[in-house]
DNA sequence: TGTACATCAGTGAACGCGCGTTCACTGATGTAC
DNA sequence: TGTACATCAGTGAACGCGCGTTCACTGATGTAC
């Protein structure tokens, strides 16, 4: 019969990593915290320190998590893409698949989305190879738009300029719904906006004469 | 001979309001607190509750005080727009040039920028009559997106989409430099950024094919 | 012009809160022999 | 197989901090007569 409540957790990281994300999910940035995560779990807040030097490093673990969710959720999009003869019809679909899934999970987890992103302020990930991590949604945007450049349906000159301006616009758009001038807004109002927007935007990228 | 530490103050929650200005500057929107801005104007804490209910009404205070701010920066990119032949590129340059002067604060001024926008979770503000008021930075996009509809210059269908895409990407290049992952690069990085993603975007919207 | 008094705008001390973090400790685990 | 002991993973109490807010108060101002 195995005690209900062992002295030791046994897998006491993690569960404080996931209640951290818990936490960010309910609450945003501001809510992850030692403490918390530890009266969450039912541990000592001490008990945190032996895994986490203090608590910027658990919060940069609820980071992590974050940004990984908000990967599936992108890939979630990207799965039910459906196949085209025109390989660049079917990349455009993928860009599209990828900037939704983006929406979705900003919508659906606002906490988490800001968790994800944001914050960042003095911590400065010096680290930014996940920048180009195929696995992280930064990657999953540059691999699209790579595969469209070596279609010819892109200019490489635009490389930067079109990395910067769909990511700057999902990412604009996501928080102007969820910690900005639109939080107010409904839910079928903020899917409408999103429409209307993606509808522009799409229109405008692959006109011809945008190109030439 | 003036006191130089009279009793009363004579213009204590203007006093306050602008030290709450200041510390948003120095430190964002957390650093706006009752106590800090007392501090700064060198009054008990207590003395703020005369001039405002609570924590919150501060904040709005300071909150307003950032956006008129950047509305004035959004301005003066304006006032020095050339005049043009043609009306269409003349409001186009004007449209650019909001763009820029919002972009302009959002780097120069991060602190008072995340608090303009953000931190809305829970307050939210019923009244979005400043949505539309023309003093204000959306109603100024509004105004010129307005007059080139009226011109002919971009399609009525498309008021809305072409709002929020031109709002959510300046608003999102803004916050990626600025509390995101390129918090990190240097300023002149950051204004290469931004050069590379309005030239992108502003020759997509201008592409006639991109309105049949 | 002078004065009594209501009102206004501050002070100073204190409250309770949740936070991050540290300290000395103890219970549980596992390894050497 | 049994046991001594080092190591590991927790506990419990406490610290100092800055915050928002409230209380009873006092100094300054201005108005009625």
């Amino acid at each position: 019969m195995v005690p209900r409540k062992p002295y030791h957790h046994g897998d006491l990281r993690n569960a404080l990593v996931q209640a951290a994300a818990q936490l960010a999910s309910r609450g945003g940035p501001e809510a992850v915290t030692v403490r918390a995560a530890a009266r969450e779990v039912g541990v000592t807040p001490t008990a945190a320190y032996r895994h986490f030097a203090g608590h910027e490093e658990l919060f940069m673990a609820a980071k992590e998590e974050a940004t990984s969710r908000l990967a599936d959720a992108m890939r979630a999009r990207l799965a039910v893409v459906a196949a085209e003869d025109d390989p660049v019809e079917h990349i455009q679909a993928r860009l599209a698949a990828i900037g939704r899934g983006y929406l979705d999970f900003a919508l659906a987890e606002p906490g988490l989305y800001q968790t994800a992103f944001g914050r960042d302020a003095g911590l400065a990930m010096k680290d930014d190879s996940h920048l180009s991590d195929p696995e992280h949604p930064h990657g999953m945007l540059m691999g699209e738009i790579e595969a469209l450049i070596r279609l010819g349906a892109l200019p490489e000159d635009d490389r930067t300029g079109i990395e910067l301006t769909a990511w700057g616009l999902v990412h604009g758009l996501a928080l102007l719904m969820i910690d900005g001038p639109f939080v107010g807004a409904s839910t079928p109002e903020k899917e409408a906006m999103v429409n209307e927007s993606l509808r522009v935007f799409r229109r405008m990228i692959w006109s011809p004469s945008g190109r030439d």
